[in-house]
RNA sequence: GGCGACGUAGCCAAGUGGUAAGGCAGAGGUCUGCAAAACCUUUAUGCGGCGGUUCGAAUCCGCCCGUCGCCUCCA
């Protein structure tokens, strides 16, 4: 049993073997920041937060890097457009999408480097690259010097001669080859810029990464991760200026890409203004809502948003939840009696449970699989309880599943308080003990009225032979 | 046009040679005053289509159809 990931870069399933037993170094790739991030940059957020937690599981150390693009053409144009300084445009756009994956359970990155923070490592980058014959300035544009790359097309599975056939976009005449692409670029007037050797101008958009890369987690990287839409050119690039600048190869051990959110027939994009934000999803609901929705496809595949597919999502994460529904009675946790042979399938279950679990996510993060396993396990623990499992067994099982459940970052045991107000439990406590003395004198539609009236606003009632609970719901 | 993926039930979705996980929705039943929840039973002789390889194919090969991504900023 061993973890095996998919990297992009042999296209198949690699036992995993960090260059460290220590530590695991892992660097994704974050969000330009012109724009609220949309629940795709989530989902990306959310892959590699599972994929993490699952590294922290198995008992690495992972030291985990994401950046942020705070400088670039629409940001500048974003800025001038709402005629506010650019600076201030990527930081409320920075905290917003901070503040965002802390509401979604993505566990902090351990360094969250910007571009225009990097300035100096990247103007140094760039200067060896040239140095170094792999780059070329032109008129205070410096490129990086495709010819230079060892197999420039191997991530993408494509010869440069491929590559080359499909050429649309207008190339710049001063290029010496139409792949070249811009490690600095000369600044326009007004826009921001840095003092080079070329002088004033900005980081291309690929440096930064290498930059910041090799700054942060070291010259070769053991999970380089981010969308399938930056296999090309973005990743591709990273590594051929990565390799030249550091002659070490290669520059990441695994590659790995999470298909992309598709929003009906398009992938979600901000350019094609099809997004959610995550703003707008942490409004509808239970946050882990959306990780539950990525959870329930491999990460790979790209993923279809629907308002009906996240909703059949999140009432399987409800049925999850249930478990640990806080006025439902589970006995002693230290009492062990019960009947033998519904401790015996629950204790089958729990001990096989684990296994599963962990050989799902040793296949590439199978998180699907996964997820199977836990829902087995929600439906032997309630088969037990209904059977008379002990509730010593009972309460290890539902343990399991919440630390299991944990390990892919759900928050089984939160109460969602998200859909209704927090305070006013003793009121609702009120009319249930109201409605029990109804039903007990058969006042039946009457209590049913209460019922009904609870649930338009959002409370649902459910009687039980130990009494009545109640919950949120929309 | 080139390259890379994908097409499994009403919907979502695992499964890469040994006879179709799981979730949502639906149907019947148990429980309940009723409802809900939970549990039980049930819902693809078939995995886009047509051929081929094999004792055996959703899984391998070929062709066709359809969808998507990348080739241009993108998680």
């Amino acid at each position: 049993m061993a973890l095996k990931v998919y990297s992009t870069l042999s296209g198949q399933k690699e036992e995993f073997k960090p260059f460290s037993e220590e530590q695991v170094t892992m660097y994704v790739c974050g969000p330009t920041v012109y724009d609220s991030s949309h629940i795709g940059h989530a989902m990306s957020a959310v892959v590699f937060d599972v994929i993490r937690r699952y590294l922290e599981f198995q008992g690495y150390k992972v030291r985990h890097a994401m950046n942020f693009t705070d400088v670039d053409d629409k940001i500048i144009n974003r800025a001038n457009k709402e005629e506010v300084d650019w600076h201030t445009l990527t930081e409320k756009y920075i905290n917003e999408f901070l503040e965002g994956i802390d509401a979604l359970n993505v566990q902090r990155a351990s360094v969250y480097p910007r571009a225009t923070e990097e300035i100096g490592n990247i103007i140094a980058a760039v200067a060896e690259l040239v140095e170094k014959g792999a780059a070329y300035p032109v008129e205070g544009d410096v490129y990086y010097r495709i010819s230079a790359a060892q197999e420039y097309g191997a991530l993408k599975h494509q010869s440069l001669e491929d590559l080359r056939a499909g050429e649309r976009v207008e190339v710049d005449s001063r290029k010496e080859n139409a792949l070249d692409f811009a490690l600095w670029k000369a600044a326009k007037p007004g826009e921001p810029s840095w003092e080079s050797p070329w002088g004033l101008g900005r980081p291309g958009w690929h440096i930064e990464c290498s930059a910041m890369a090799l700054r942060h987690l070291g010259a070769r990287l053991d999970i380089h991760g981010g969308g399938a839409d930056l296999i090309f050119p973005h990743h591709s690039n990273e590594i051929a200026q990565s390799e030249s600048l550091t002659g070490a190869r290669p520059f990441v051990k695994y590659w790995l890409h999470n298909g992309l959110l598709q929003f009906g027939s398009d992938k979600m994009s901000k350019s094609l203004k099809n997004f959610v934000t995550i703003q707008e999803i942490l409004k509808m609901g239970d946050p882990d809502n959306l990780r539950m929705f990525v959870l329930n496809s491999v990460y790979r595949n790209p993923l279809n948003y629907s308002p009906e597919n996240f909703e059949a999502a999140g009432r399987g994460l409800q049925r999850l939840k249930a478990v640990f529904d806080p006025t439902q009675q589970w006995g002693d946790p230290t009492a062990t009696q019960g009947n033998p042979e519904a401790n015996q399938t629950l204790q089958q279950e729990i001990e096989s449970v684990r296994p599963d679990f962990i050989e799902a996510m040793d296949d590439d993060f199978n998180s699907p699989q996964a997820m199977a396993c836990l829902f087995d396990l929600v439906k032997e623990i309630h088969k037990g309880r209904d059977a008379g499992a002990s509730p010593a067994l009972l309460h290890l099982a539902r343990e399991t599943l919440a630390e299991l459940g944990g390990v892919l970052g759900l928050r089984l045991k939160e109460v969602n308080h998200a859909t209704g107000p927090t305070d006013c439990g003793p009121f609702i406590n009120l009319l249930i003990s109201t409605r029990r003395e109804l039903r007990a004198v058969k006042q039946f539609a009457l209590a049913d009225k209460i019922r009904q009236n609870l649930k338009e606003l959002g409370v649902t009632l459910e009687d039980r032979a130990d009494g009545t609970s109640w919950k949120f719901e929309k």
